[in-house]
This record gives C-alpha cells, structure tokens and sequence, in this order.
DNA sequence: AATCATGATGTAAACGTTTTCATCATCGAT
DNA sequence: ATCGATGATGAAAACGTTTACATCATGATT
C-alpha cells in the first residue's frame, strides 16, 4: 500500500521489513501452525504493509502444477455450451482453479494446438467437450502423456476417461413414453448425425420408449444434423412422401424448432396438428412459441460435477475414471398435445 | 518418444543428449541466427528424441509474464458473450496468449477473487466485460496496480481503458431512421435499464433519428431492464393506457421478443399490425418468427479487435488507450413493415 | 608474426517460491 | 548440573528457464 509499485513486492521484502528468513514468511502464510504466534504477527504485519502477494509462477514452478485446467469446446456458440461452461467454471474456482478456455471450431489443428497449454505444463487438467480425444493417432491410445480427462456434452468412447452427463437413453425413453402416453402411435425420431454418439443414445431410448407399447410401434427415424435447417428439411421430405407421423421427438431444440417453423410455414399449427419435443431444454426454449416440450439437461450440475471429479483425480492421482448420468427433467410447455386434439 | 514419460524432458535432458550446454539449447529456440547451423541440428535431433517442450511455468518466471489474459464476464450465458468470446480467443491464441475466463455474476466478491490472477500474475492483462472497473474504491482511482485493461460489450467511464464495441449511436439512429422511413411516426423505445450505459446510448441515437425527421416526433420512452420479461411487461403498459405507437425500438433482442409475444398474446401480428426492431442480432433472431430486424453487433470482430488492442499494449507498455466503435448492420427480416400495411 | 574483431559456446546469475536439513535455544527429566 | 526432546528459525537447494558475461577458437588485418 505505501510502498513504491513500480515492482510488485516479493517474499524478500516482506522477509526483510518483518526481520525474518523467507522461509518463515513461507511457512507463515502456507502452515502457520509452524510458526510462533508472534512472529506471525510481525510477518501478517508486514505482508499488509507491502501488498504482498505470492507469485503464482514461481509458486506453481516450485511447486510442480499450474492450479489450472483446459477446457477444450468444438464449438463456444453451442448453447448447451455457456451452461455447462458456468458449472465448471465454479466449481473450479471454488477450488482455487483456474479455467483456460480452447475453442477447437472442430478442427484438429487448433486442437492439437491447446494442448500445448497441457504439454508445457500450464494446464493441470483437461475438460472435453468435443466428444473425443484429442489424440493423433488412434482413438484408443493408452494417452500417454495426457493429464486427467473428463470429458462432457459429449461422450467419449474411453475408458479412462470419466464422462459426465445427462442420462440419453432413460431420458429418450421417457420423452417417447409421454408422446405414446398422450396417445401418438406414429412418432418420427429425428437424429442429430451419424457423427454424433448421442444421437444413436437418443434413438436407442426412443426405441426403448415404443417396446414399452403393448402395440408394435415403427421405429421411425429420419436424419437430421442438429440444426434447425434440417429440421426443417426432414418436415419436408416427409410432406413429399406424404407420409407423416403424429409426434416428432427430436435429436434437440434446434432441430425441433427448424421443425416447427417448418410446419407453421406449411399452415399447421403445433401442437393442435402435430407434436414436437425437443431435447436439452436451450435457454431460448421458453421464449419461443410454442414454447417448446423438452429434455432438461442440467447443464450447471454437469459442469460442476465433471469439474470436481477432475479436480478430485488431481488431487489424488491413483483415483479411478468414474463415469456419472445425470437425470434428464421432462418440461412440459406447449408444443405436445394429445393426439385427441389434433385434426387427423 | 522413446524416453521414460515419468517425468517430462527438460532443457537439461536435451543438453546432455546434444552435447552442448543449457544455454546453446535455449538459444537454438529461441534465436536460432546465434547457434551454429550444425550444433542447431544436433539439438533439433535431441528434442525430436526427448520429446521436450519448454516448462511454461519456469520460461514465464524468469521473462515475468503469464501470456495469459484474464477475461472477466457477469454472464456467461448473455447471448453476445459467446461470439465475443470466440474472436477475443481466436486473437489471443493467434499471438500464443491463453484466455482465462471469469464469471463473476455481477457480483464484485466473485471479482475481486478472479483478481488474484492479476495480483499473481498469473495474468497479464484483463478484458472486462462488466461494465465496469473492478477496484473496491473509486470509479475513477488511477488504477495503480492494475494491468492494461480492454473492455468490450459494455462501456465502462475510465480513460486509461480502451473501449471496443458497436457504435450504440449511430446504430440506433439507423434503426429509427429505417422506422420512419416505412411510416411510422409513433415509435415507442424500450429502455434496457437504468444500470446499462448502452441504454442510454442507444436511446440517445434513437432520438437523434426522431430529430432527422422534419416533423416533431414524440420521444417516448418506456422502462424495461433488457429481459423479454421486461419487454412483455412494457407492451402491457401501454395497452392499460391504451396509448398506443406503431412500431417499437427494442434496446435488445431479448426485449423485442417479449414485446412480440406480448403482442401476439393478444391477438396481434407482427408485422401486420405492429413493427417490432431489436438490437444485436442474437443468434435466435433468425429462428423467431416472425423473424428479427435488428441491428447486428459484429461480436467477432468486437472481440478479436480488443484482445488486439490489449495485446499491442502488453507488447508495447508505452501505447496509450485507444477506443474504436465498430458499425452495426441493420439486418431486415421480418419483424418490421410500412406503416400503411398496418390495420390501424 | 602479432593483434583484433568475429562468432560460437559455456558459466553462472537471476526469476520467486517451497521445503529439507541443520542449528539453536528452551525446558522438563534425570 | 547434564542430557535429550521439542519447537522455532535460518541457510540453501531445488524447480526449469533466459541471458549477461566470459572464454576461446578462427580468420582477417596489420
């Protein structure tokens, strides 16, 4: 406070004003207890006086580790991302972590890039959202010089690796049994791509959901790729065949509002002609109308949760992958009705 | 590759391995004109058998910086953020710096904590998209102990920090000129509160656009605080006064999409009967329907030209603050029409 | 042949911590 | 009175770099 800023005050300033070893101004502040009561006050005295604060770069070199960790998204504007992006980021500053954010755009080449935050050891850690490992080579590489991963949004097919995230599959399954529920026997599942694993999570519980059916309902797929264009271009395929189900359950919001606008666009109305539910519960979910039936995805819980199980294997590196499924929440808004109600 | 991966090469491995000492190594990195072209090889070869990489924690104590940037946000979830955020991490990772990110919920506890990377150094420079300048004290403290600050999205009151950002001004006066220029002569503007700066900004432009008009317009104001909640709340407002305008200027998007649905609620169209405007262009504007005019924040180029900003002035201490005001396109879809289409 | 600039390399200090080990005083037990 | 045990402290090494400075060939200049 009253000293000259110019250069920000070291361990050795504060070791000289209080008439101590540095050493005892180390122990001071990180175990007190060895330390004699009044010397501790003379060095708390004299770290107040000199604005001391330790530098994090010789702490963390001396110390072996960065108290930080990467995160590596494919894509930031995703809108699960900001979410999940919010409980990482809290739990890890809880823990005195830092994040590092890594926008890979999906491209390998900037992937590879971040790691350099890992492999010159200014990341501790590693969070993936990008749904595989951020390897070279083969996805089943033993990962040698890679940090603890977890991986969520996205899971990953490793086994070392934990994965954080919501419950697809009982969550799809419990999605389609309320479409059936409301009475749809014609129900189209829309999927997110072939390159994305929760789209076949998805389906798979959606055919889980129509076995549950004493009836033996179609397994009705169409592909999508998770944008609401192709949501709106699966409507249109099917008005060509003039085939056309009931209830749409969708890989996500996205697409499901691509659907509707699709079918508003052709003069039906949702939910009175068709239903359509959705999957992730997207913040724009409530604003747009109808608001949209979905799939909550707990999207701080997750975050939260993957970060304290990274930091957790950090504190503790013989900790094993541990793999948690969050339970999925059925919000029920506007855009599923019974099939009573609907014209056809 | 072929070493043991316990412990990660160091200069010194690579030494050894080469035959030369330390500092011939760190020169062959760092510049390579003063080391021999055959010793350069030599040491090229070592590192390709290490596998070495530099230790961050040890080349940043020793040249006392981080190449870290300390972004500070009160909402992750904001709609601009994500687009902001991916330009100010494309520039930062184009110049080998890192994005650390801080969500401090518009609380100053959480940004005082997030501070520590500063006082550490474990960061050396700080975007701020807050509003403004996290110092306990005074709005205007010389800011000693800070580092080069940029701040984006929203401005803050403080000449030694560069602002970037859309020009709120000239943009607003656009978007009424644009109003008027369809017919509308009673055009209500919905505030964004009164903590938001752009607020006032953007109802500043707006009046300047009711001015280029040679009749004497109306300025009319209404409060809302940025939400859709607000915008909804406001359009209730004024049918309780059955004092109605013909179109609306929304401070944001977030607002115009609750004045539609407001308006929609109640049995109107928009743009039949009202024209709604927003402001930035948020990624859902275009999945809205009817679909969003509004102007467009360039987020990327936001982003990316303030972690420029920031980054020549950690290169170059002596650079003075610099502001720049980027343009807003006006993006016509939907929302608005002539006047003359309008049932009243 | 002696001198000098040049270029390549090595030695060692420095960055700011934490922590092992040694030192020393104090105090209770013999 | 002497001896360990105990507790507080300091000296110094270590973490892994970069870089100022010193050293030493080498080849050019006189």
């Amino acid at each position: 406070m009253s000293e000259p800023v110019d250069r920000p005050a070291t361990i050795e300033d504060v070791a000289k004003l209080a008439g101590v070893s540095i050493a005892t101004v180390s122990r001071a502040l990180r175990s007190p207890e060895k330390v004699a009561e009044s010397t501790r006050k003379k060095v708390t005295a004299a770290i107040a006086r000199t604005g001391y604060t330790a530098n994090a770069m010789a702490q963390n070199l001396r110390m072996q580790r960065s108290q930080m960790v990467l995160v590596l998204a494919s894509s930031i504007a995703d809108p699960n991302f900001a979410g999940i992006l919010t409980g990482l980021e809290k739990a890890a500053n809880d823990r005195g972590y830092g994040v590092l954010i890594g926008n890979t755009e999906g491209t390998t080449g900037l992937e590879q890039n971040y790691l350099r935050f890992i492999s010159t050891g200014m990341a501790d850690g590693l969070v993936l959202l990008t749904g595989h490992v951020p390897v070279a080579g083969e996805p089943q590489t033993p990962l040698t010089n890679l940090p603890p991963i977890v991986a969520t949004e996205r899971p990953v097919s490793n086994t070392q690796i934990s994965y954080v995230g919501v419950d697809d599959v009982a969550a799809s399954k419990m999605a389609t049994e309320y479409l059936i529920s409301l009475g749809h026997r014609r129900i189209t599942f829309i999927s997110g791509g072939p390159a994305d694993i929760r789209s076949d999570l998805r389906h798979s519980g959606y055919k889980q959901g129509l076995k549950e059916s004493p009836e033996n309902l179609r397994d009705w797929r169409m592909e999508g790729d998770g944008t609401s264009e192709s949501g709106r271009a699966a409507v249109e395929r099917l008005f060509i065949k003039d085939d056309l189900p009931t209830a749409f359950f969708c890989f996500n919001d996205n697409t499901a509002i691509g659907v509707i606008s699709a079918l508003q666009l052709r003069g039906y109305r949702v939910p009175e002609d068709f239903s359509v539910l959705g999957f992730d519960d997207i913040p724009f979910a409530n604003n747009f109308t109808p608001g949209l039936t979905t799939i909550r995805q707990p999207r701080h819980h997750i975050g939260e949760k993957a970060m304290n199980i990274l930091l957790d294997r950090l504190a503790n590196r013989t900790l094993t992958s541990q793999s948690h499924l969050l339970h999925g929440d059925l919000i029920v808004r506007e855009s599923c009705a019974g099939v009573a109600k609907q014209r056809r």
